[in-house]
RNA sequence: UGACCCAUGGUGUAACUGGUAACACGUCUGAUUUUGGUUCAGAAGAGUCCAGGUUCGAGCCCUGGUGGGUCAACCA
């Protein structure tokens, strides 16, 4: 809730749309803004992009403008359609549209064609003959000018008709290039006669075989939004210095007032996880992961699978802001958006995954009592279900400690533990097996500490969730045996989060009826993933090693109690 | 011995045309008819990379350092 005395204020903005306004206050592009969303369609989305398509649709939308899609589809030998599909449904579920404005760069091939003959005749750019270490070895260095190709100077003839000979297919591949003649002593690199065109033989996933040279991105880029009629072309940091050859194409190609700026936010970087496509294609070709849907991934489609919600991605986003600081986002920043979202949505149920059987020994046998639980204590319109409570039921093998170590909340021999929503129960003998392993933990209940009844605010450190054994032992052993026995030898245990949440299994465990729609739709919040045991997996540093989360955070709980 | 960009609590961001550092996450207490979650109450934690300068006054402006990032792909 804000203060009054904040809501004076203005909203704080960030710099792009302070640049946006301004634009706007000096009349520019005639007070139109129009964004753009341009994947290369070489992989699946992942996180990082989420936070440029938050940005680009969200500005279009902020000052009533548009945002376009547009495929960066320049280099064919790293290119297919399946991520084409992906990427559009990817964005989408995000919950942004395009509308009808779905474009390629490949569309622009012919214009951009005649831009480069543009060039030659202006005698702005040469067909050079040289091969690419050549070329590479002339650049100079950051601190030394480049050298003069020996073919800079070619008649405007002889490069048009060379220029035109690439393109049908007359030369190898790396034979010749087309470069745009700027300075070779320039400072930034990237105005060092970069490449513009190079030759590629192999068929490109939407115009075939009809062109055998392909402009490069920064021949593409610019022209693009100008084609399009991009305002306010935003991309991340490592552009920064694209940005004069941005303009400098833009500058050749300009024939009115109108013209497209480029403007560069930080990157998302997240604790903990592997972001870059490279890598992240790397595990799906390894195999190291099911797909780029595995819910291990940091994708898009992966994020879905593990139960994030589009909500919470996107207020993730808008609660990193966009700076130009090279900035490390904690992932806990991340899983306390999905945490916010999901409290209010998601159904409470009990689980338990790896069962313990308690016997309440002064309980009467074959009586079962309903006891009635809130689906979700913050949202009373989700109501309640009843759940059936005997006299014995299983919890988690985790609940119970033999040897509990100190500040151990949860159920040990001779300490008391509430069961959420019956009766606060006390250990008082176990029994094992000839291993030594506990099989049986038996306890007393108080009568009147029921939820609800005369001694029900007895204050005990642990509430515990259970299962009636007679109601629900065939799902727990069910799920018992998915999660344990069915496992990869990796010892990764690869799950979809949502196979749990038929209405069958919520069921059965929660010993109630769930709407189907509502236990397929949405998924546990976070505490509950951890308790089925696989709410999200870490990736330490190196993609080879996977480590479940919940390893992880039972090991830091673990810490945390026997300090 | 280059160009460009950046520098605010542990992390991410704020601070209107300079007015004396705010918010969120995280961490730590405590409460609760009690999921070690949530919710609620509270706490600790930076004096804004450094040094000068302008000014009555600087995180904001200027100068010079320091540290970090990007750039020398026929990738995007």
């Amino acid at each position: 809730m804000k203060e009054p005395e904040d809501i004076l204020k203005p909203d704080s903005q960030h710099f792009i749309e302070q640049a946006i306004e301004k634009d706007l206050s000096d009349g520019k592009n005639g007070g139109r803004i129009h964004t753009r969303f341009p994947p290369e369609p070489n992989g699946y989305l992942h996180i990082g992009h989420a936070k440029a398509i938050c940005l680009d649709f969200g500005m279009a939308k902020k000052y009533g403008g548009k945002c376009n899609l547009r495929f960066d589809d320049t280099n064919p030998t790293k290119e297919d359609v399946e991520y084409v599909d992906a990427i559009k449904e990817d964005i989408n579920w995000l919950g942004f549209t395009w509308e009808d404005r779905e474009f390629y760069a490949s569309d622009y091939f012919g214009r951009l064609l005649d831009f480069a003959v543009v060039l030659i005749k202006r005698g702005l750019a040469y067909v050079d003959d040289q091969s690419a270490e050549t070329i590479s070895g002339q650049k100079g260095t950051t601190t030394q000018p480049g050298l003069i190709s020996p073919f800079r100077n070619r008649s405007v003839e002889e490069n048009l008709d060379l220029f035109t000979r690439m393109n049908e297919g007359e030369f190898d591949e790396g034979s010749r290039v087309l470069r745009a003649k700027i300075d070779m002593a320039s400072p930034n690199m990237h105005m060092r006669d970069p490449i513009i065109y190079r030759i590629l033989k192999i068929p490109h996933h939407r115009t075939g075989s009809t062109w055998k040279v392909y402009p490069m991105y920064d021949f593409a880029h610019g022209q693009s939004d100008y084609f399009e009629g991009i305002t306010h072309s935003l991309c991340t940091l490592e552009f920064e210095v694209h940005r004069p050859l941005y303009d400098w194409f833009v500058d050749q190609l300009m024939e009115s007032d109108y013209r497209p700026r480029q403007i560069e936010f930080n990157r998302l970087n997240l604790t903990y996880t592997v972001m870059s496509k490279r890598k992240l294609l790397e595990l799906v070709k390894d195999g190291v992961v099911k797909g780029w849907d595995d819910p291990r991934m940091p994708t898009i489609c992966g994020l879905r699978r593990r139960g994030y919600t589009p909500e919470s991605v996107r207020r993730f986003v808008e609660l990193i802001g966009y700076t130009k600081v090279e900035a490390i986002n904690d992932v806990s920043l991340l899983e306390y958006a999905v945490r916010e979202d999901l409290n209010r949505k998601a159904p409470r149920v009990f689980g338990v995954l790896k069962p313990l059987k308690v016997i309440i020994t002064n309980y009467p046998e074959g009586v079962t009592e309903d006891v009635e639980l809130l689906n979700n204590p913050e949202d009373q319109t989700q109501g309640s279900r009843i759940v059936p409570f005997t006299r014995e039921v299983y919890i988690e093998q985790d609940d119970f400690l033999e040897n509990p170590p100190h500040k151990f909340f949860r159920l040990a021999p001779g300490q008391e533990v509430r069961l959420k929503g019956a009766y606060i129960v006390k250990c008082v003998d176990v029994k094992k097996n000839d291993a030594g392993e506990v099989t049986e933990v038996h306890c007393t209940y108080d009568p009147d500490t029921r939820s609800g009844g005369p001694q029900a605010d007895r204050k005990v450190k642990g509430t515990l969730h259970w299962v009636s054994a007679q109601h629900a032992a065939d799902a727990e052993v069910r799920l018992y045996d998915r999660l344990f026995s069915d496992e990869d030898p990796s010892g990764h245990k690869d799950i979809d989060p949502r196979e749990f949440l038929n209405p069958e299994s919520l069921t059965v465990l929660s010993g109630c009826k769930v709407e189907p729609s509502l236990a397929t739709a949405m998924p546990l919040d976070k505490f509950q993933f951890q308790r089925l045991g696989y709410f999200c997996v870490d990736y330490d540093s190196t993609p080879e090693k996977l480590v479940f989360n919940r390893t992880v955070q039972l090991k830091d709980t673990w810490q945390k109690i026997n300090r």
